[in-house]
DNA sequence: TCATGATTTGACAGCGCTGTCATAATTGCC
DNA sequence: GGCAATTATGACAGCGCTGTCAAATCATGA
């Protein structure tokens, strides 16, 4: 029926301990048994067990992703980087499993808890906000879950990937200066995530290498979303002065800034010229087509994950990795008006 | 260290058999044996171990979501299902794995085969347009694999969950015709996909029951993305006589028709009025916003899941659930020009 | 050549649960 | 009240693999 551990065993003349050896990529195997052993594994078609290894093994193979289900209502973004979480654990023959996490409340350290419990989860991927919570992070520590990072605010220790967002929202503001532009406002994310903090400090800086002063009236709170994207342009739009450009911290508060410009209408870019980040698909949905930069998810997600399962293979340590971001500059913004 | 179940046996004075009895709801339990089993584990913390569920037993709690990752690049169609079905799994204690399948090969049913052999899946979740290959519905037979259906295109045995999704297309462009547009446009999703046709069918019926004809040249094949939309429409405007209105398969495509109809200048819904399907969040994000039929996603992904595993549950057979749709009537249609 | 240590292999128990089958308790009915 | 038919429970093996620890094999230097 199933071609078992004992079958190859069998088959090779090596007892199951042998294979298992094998199977696990443990030393102290001869080149020659190590090679006989897979060549058989190979032309059986042998696939081992989860459940067997799970069982009898302190691991399981099977990888978490975990993401905060509140402020990050089934986005694309997500969608993206558990495209490329699930790629590379299928490279390394690992499972996923994924997580939505309510955070707001005590409840979600039980459900890491049950994880942990009920599948011997092996390591998670933690995407933002969870990267920075300190008792998630605790949590899993004081169970053994190794965890990989994707965009974590703080960089010391931690095994994951990152782009330069400061670098890069600071480059798309020049970008913005360079079209002439010197009222330019900030439209920032949720203020706890790094992604918020990083944009806005990028921002600051453009600002400053241009010798432009910092206006608070220009630096509006959104949360990442649409909505409150809106709800940022209308209090912009009622500044006695309005701003020539504007920032968002993401591309869907850009899409918000747009949709009021529209509805008070104002022509983009002409008389206003908006950009965002992460370039998600919107980006080029939108008309006119939205200045941002790229966020490469589905690669991030992939790295990271990477970077887990190295570190869960005992192949050295597993590093935070950088990714390089691109400016991605459309339709969008356009030389300052008149 | 960890709760077995045999500590509860022990606890309770019972075999372990029997708390494996109650564990899985097997019948003839007396009650009141029942109920102290209940308890202990109850007050034991008790968790099952799903890795010796699943090598003892024949069942391994788990199911997949399948997803056809070819022509669904990371939508947020495919993560609102997941979300609902993940909801299901988790309040009967299931676990989901998601599994992209690239159909375009023979290589996917493979992929079955793995998923299958590996993690002894109990069930599956279709998405379309998987609900309806044949190759793929033969081998979950072979593998005895139970299934439900999202949208499935043929309804006789199936379980899931369905719209009448005919009828709400009908609905949508007889809105159309209320406004006073008589050339009325379609833009086709993938060919065989039930969607594009029972889209297409409900266009015609509610043409043929305002007494339109059908023309030809004012159906133009799409394939559910944004690009193709543009295609579809700049092939809409090369008409002798433009269309006043254009009803897209889906919301994807209508922001394609939109973005198109902006760069020739057409006014939206001045001189053209536009409408989609699916009420994807972009719906509302759109200037203007887009007038669609609300397809709830996510209710979806979990009604066919709580079907699925009533099912595998062995409570009863599993249904064919309908759903309601419900148009949403916004800002992109109006009445027609002149 | 043989002792010594390093390397490579194997025997076996057991991970936590369920299937099988046998046994015990209970019920219905004449 | 006694017998068969039913219902409720338990003993035990074993799912497919890995951990432990002991044994065999090999390489090395005196």
């Amino acid at each position: 029926m199933r071609v078992r551990l004992e079958d190859v065993a069998r088959a090779t003349g090596v007892s199951q301990k042998t294979v298992s050896r094998v199977l696990n990529e443990e030393p102290s195997v001869k080149e020659a048994t190590r090679q006989k052993v897979l060549a058989a594994m190979e032309s059986m078609n042998y696939r081992p067990s989860p459940a067997a290894r799970g069982l009898a093994g302190r691991r399981s193979f099977l990888v978490a992703m975990l993401y905060d289900n509140n402020d990050n209502p089934a986005s694309t973004y997500l969608a993206e980087i558990q495209d490329g979480v699930l790629e590379a654990c299928e490279a390394h023959r690992y499972s996923m499993m994924v997580c939505p996490l309510r955070v707001h409340g005590q409840d979600f350290l039980r459900r890491i808890d049950a994880l942990v419990a009920d599948h011997h989860i092996d390591g998670v991927v933690l995407t933002p906000p969870l990267t920075d919570n300190r008792k998630l992070l605790a949590r899993l520590q004081e169970h053994g879950v190794a965890h990989a990072c994707i965009s974590p605010m703080h960089h010391k220790g931690i095994v994951g990937v990152f782009m330069d967002e400061q670098r890069a929202a600071s480059d798309l503001v020049g970008h913005l200066v360079g079209l002439g532009h010197r009222r330019i406002a900030h439209v920032v994310g949720i203020a706890d995530h790094g992604a918020s903090r990083w944009r806005l400090a990028g921002y600051k800086d453009a600002l400053a290498a241009a010798g432009l002063a910092v206006d608070p009236q220009y630096i509006v709170q959104g949360e990442f979303t649409f909505g409150s994207g809106v709800v940022a342009a209308r209090r912009l739009f009622s500044l006695k002065r309005w701003p020539t450009a504007i920032f968002t911290a993401n591309d869907d508060m850009a899409a918000g800034v747009m949709w009021t410009a529209n509805e008070i209408g104002l022509k983009v870019p002409r008389d206003l010229s908006v950009c965002g980040f992460d370039d998600t698909p919107m980006a080029t949905q939108l008309w006119p087509s939205l200045t941002t930069v790229r966020q490469p998810s589905r690669e991030m997600g992939r790295l990271a994950a990477q970077q887990l399962l190295e570190q869960l293979r005992g192949r050295g340590k597993g590093r935070l990795v950088q990714i390089p971001y691109e400016l991605q500059v459309r339709a969008s913004t356009a030389a300052a008006p008149g």
